[in-house]
RNA sequence: UCCCCGAUAGCUCAAUGGUAGAGCGAGCGGCUGUUAACCGCUAGGUUCUAGGUUCGAAUCCUAGUCGGGGAGCCA
C-alpha cells in the first residue's frame, strides 16, 4: 500500500510533501483559487488548490466535486493559524476516487427526525464523531477498570428464561416454540459467578421494551454490571466512586479537545472527585419538600422569564431588522438567521417555564414512600456539584434481590447515582438479599415462581454471604460526560419505541 | 397507556381566514487567503392524510398517520 499521512499526524510532516486520503467535508470554489476541507477519519485539513500551480490540470475536476467526494491528494504541509485544524495542505497532484452529488446532510442546520433518518451519514459531521471516539474511551475505560482491579468478565445470556426483576417491560422472543425474552439484566447470572471468583462483571447490550419516549431510554443499550463478594452497601459505593472518577478522569485526559468542541464545561468535569455526596431516600425526601429546593426552582423560574423577556425583545427587532427597506440584503439575511435560533430557544425554554411550577408542587409535595420521579431527581442532583448517591429507598418501590436494611426494615440497601448538572440517574445498585428466608419471603411477596428462582435460592443454601453490585447505562454516562440532552446521540445506532431505521 | 406541542420547497423556518415566501442546498455565471465566504440569475409546492365550517382554509373544527417533549417505569 502506498503511504498515506493521517490528517491527525501532519505535524510530524510539516514542510514535506504528503499524500491524504480521505473526503471532501466543505469546499469554497474560485476562479482562480479553491479552499477544501478534507476528512480523513484522524481529522480536518484545509486543502489549497490554485490554478497557477504547475501541473494543475486537475484544477477544474477538484472545483467541481462536491460535498462527501472522495479523492486523494498530494501536496505540501505548512502550518498555518488561518487554516481548520492549524495545518494546510498546498496540493500539486489529486485524484478524485468517486465525485458524490447532492449530500443530503448541508453545513447548515437541520432536525433531530432528519438527521436520525440519516444516521449512516451524520456518522461523518463533527458532533457524532466526537461523541462516538469519547464512547469508545469510555468503554474502553470501563473493561480497564475492572480487569486491572481484580474482575473476571463473565458474559451472561441474552436470551433468558424469566423476568430477572419485574415483567412485562420485556421483549419476547419466540425460542423454538417457547417463550423467552431477551435480557434486561445480567445480575442474577453474575451473583452465581460471583461466588466462584470473588469479583465478576458483564459487559454488554440490554434490552427494555418499556414504551418510553424520553431523552433518557433506549430499548437497547449498554450495560456494565460488577457483582463483588463479601461486600457491604458501602463497599459497593467506594468501588462505584472509583469506577467513575477513574471515567471521568480518562475522558478528560484523551479528549479534552472532543469535550471543547462540543461545548463541555470542563470545570464541571475536574469537580468528579471522591468523595461523592451520599443522602439516604429520607433525607432526599427532606431535602425535596425543604426551603432550598423550592428557592432553587423559584429562582430558576425567576431567571427563565427575564431571559424569555429579552428573546422576545430580541426577536422583535430582528424581525422588523428583516423587514426593513433600508437594511443590506447580507444584514436582513442575518437577522431571520438568528430570529429562527431565537424562536426555537423561546420556545424551549416557554416549555420549561410551564413546567416548573408542576416540579415545586411534586417536590414539595413529596411524600415518604414513593420512588423518585425524574424532576425530583434533577432537583437534588442540581442541589449538588458532585455525583449524589441516594441510598435506603421504601422496600416496597424496589426489586425483590435487594438486602433489607436490618436497622429498619422499611428500606432497603440500595443506591441510585446521580450525576450532576442535572443529569439525573446514571447507576442503579444494592447490596443483594444473603438470607435464605428473607429472599424467599420477598419472593413470595411479589408472587414469582418460586421453581424459576431455585438456582438463585440455591447460591443462599451453600456458603451464602453478603454481596452486591451495581449496573452503569454507557449511554447516559457518555450523554452526561459530553454534556448531550438526549442519550440517542451516545449510541450508534440508536434503538427507540417504534425505530429502528437504519 | 396518558398529557402537551408540531407537520409548508431537498434542509431549516416565515406567512391577521384573502395572490404560498426567505435563507441554505442544487444548476449557471462572477469574484475572493477563503473560514457556515460573498454577488447576480434559474429551477424547485396536491401546505401530512381524510372529512367538515366558509364566498374563500397553510390558517378554524373532527378523526387518523408520523414526529418531538414529558408522565409512569427505568440504566
Amino acid at each position: 500500500m502506498e503511504t498515506v499521512t493521517a490528517i491527525r499526524q501532519l505535524c510530524d510532516h510539516v514542510g514535506q510533501t504528503v499524500r491524504l486520503r480521505g473526503w471532501v467535508y466543505h469546499s469554497r470554489p474560485g476562479g482562480k483559487i479553491t479552499f477544501l476541507v478534507l476528512r480523513d477519519g484522524t481529522g480536518l485539513c484545509q486543502c489549497v488548490i490554485e490554478k497557477n500551480d504547475a501541473s494543475a490540470g486537475f484544477y477544474d475536476d477538484i472545483k467541481r466535486l462536491a460535498q462527501e467526494s472522495s479523492l486523494e491528494v498530494t501536496g505540501t504541509v505548512s502550518a498555518d493559524e488561518r487554516s481548520t485544524g492549524g495545518f494546510e495542505v498546498r496540493v500539486s497532484d489529486a485524484r478524485v476516487i468517486h465525485p458524490a452529488r447532492d449530500y443530503p446532510i448541508t453545513p447548515k442546520a437541520h432536525g433531530i427526525e432528519f438527521l436520525m433518518k440519516h444516521r449512516h451519514l451524520w456518522f461523518r459531521s463533527k458532533r457524532p464523531w466526537h461523541v462516538l471516539r469519547i464512547r469508545s474511551t469510555v468503554v474502553d475505560q470501563i473493561r480497564r477498570f475492572f480487569n486491572d482491579n481484580g474482575y473476571v468478565l463473565i458474559d451472561t445470556p441474552i436470551f433468558a428464561p424469566a423476568a430477572g426483576e419485574g415483567s412485562q417491560t420485556l421483549f419476547k422472543v419466540d425460542y423454538f416454540g417457547e417463550e423467552v425474552y431477551l435480557a434486561q439484566t445480567g445480575q442474577l447470572y453474575l451473583e452465581a459467578a460471583c461466588m466462584a471468583h470473588g469479583k465478576v462483571y458483564c459487559f454488554g447490550p440490554t434490552f427494555r421494551a418499556e414504551k418510553s419516549k424520553t431523552r433518557r431510554h433506549l430499548t437497547e443499550f449498554w450495560m456494565v454490571e460488577p457483582e463483588i463478594a463479601f461486600a457491604s452497601l458501602d463497599d459497593v459505593l467506594n468501588v462505584a466512586e472509583d469506577f467513575i472518577c477513574s471515567i471521568a478522569e480518562r475522558v478528560l485526559r484523551d479528549h479534552r479537545d472532543e469535550l471543547v468542541e462540543l461545548g463541555r464545561n470542563l470545570e464541571d468535569l475536574q469537580a468528579i472527585k471522591k468523595p461523592f455526596y451520599r443522602v439516604t431516600y429520607s433525607q432526599a425526601a427532606e431535602l425535596l419538600r425543604g426551603p432550598k429546593s423550592k428557592a432553587l426552582l423559584e429562582s430558576d423560574l425567576k431567571e427563565k422569564s427575564i431571559r424569555l423577556g429579552e428573546l422576545d425583545q430580541r426577536i422583535t427587532d430582528l424581525e422588523s431588522t428583516a423587514k426593513s427597506g433600508s437594511a443590506s440584503q447580507w444584514a436582513k439575511d442575518k437577522a431571520a438567521a438568528e430570529a429562527i435560533e431565537l424562536r426555537e430557544e423561546r420556545s424551549e425554554l416557554q416549555e420549561q417555564i410551564g413546567n416548573i411550577p408542576h416540579h415545586i408542587e411534586l417536590a414539595q409535595n413529596f411524600e415518604w414512600g414513593g420512588d423518585l420521579g425524574g424532576s425530583d431527581e434533577t432537583i437534588i442532583s442540581r442541589l449538588h456539584d458532585r455525583p449524589v448517591f441516594v441510598t435506603h429507598y421504601p422496600k416496597h418501590c424496589k426489586a425483590f434481590y435487594m438486602r433489607e436494611d436490618r436497622s429498619d426494615e422499611r428500606v432497603v440497601e440500595n443506591f441510585d447515582l446521580l450525576a450532576p448538572q442535572g443529569f439525573g440517574e446514571i447507576i442503579g445498585g444494592s447490596a443483594r438479599e444473603e438470607d435464605y428466608d428473607r429472599l424467599l419471603a420477598r419472593i413470595n411477596h411479589e408472587h414469582l415462581p418460586q421453581a424459576d428462582y431455585e438456582w438463585y435460592l440455591d447460591l443462599r443454601r451453600y456458603g451464602s454471604v453478603p454481596h452486591g453490585g451495581f449496573g452503569l447505562g454507557v449511554e447516559r454516562t457518555v450523554a452526561w460526560l459530553c454534556g448531550l440532552k438526549h442519550i440517542r446521540e451516545t449510541i450508534p445506532y440508536p434503538r427507540m419505541m417504534g425505530k429502528f431505521y437504519p
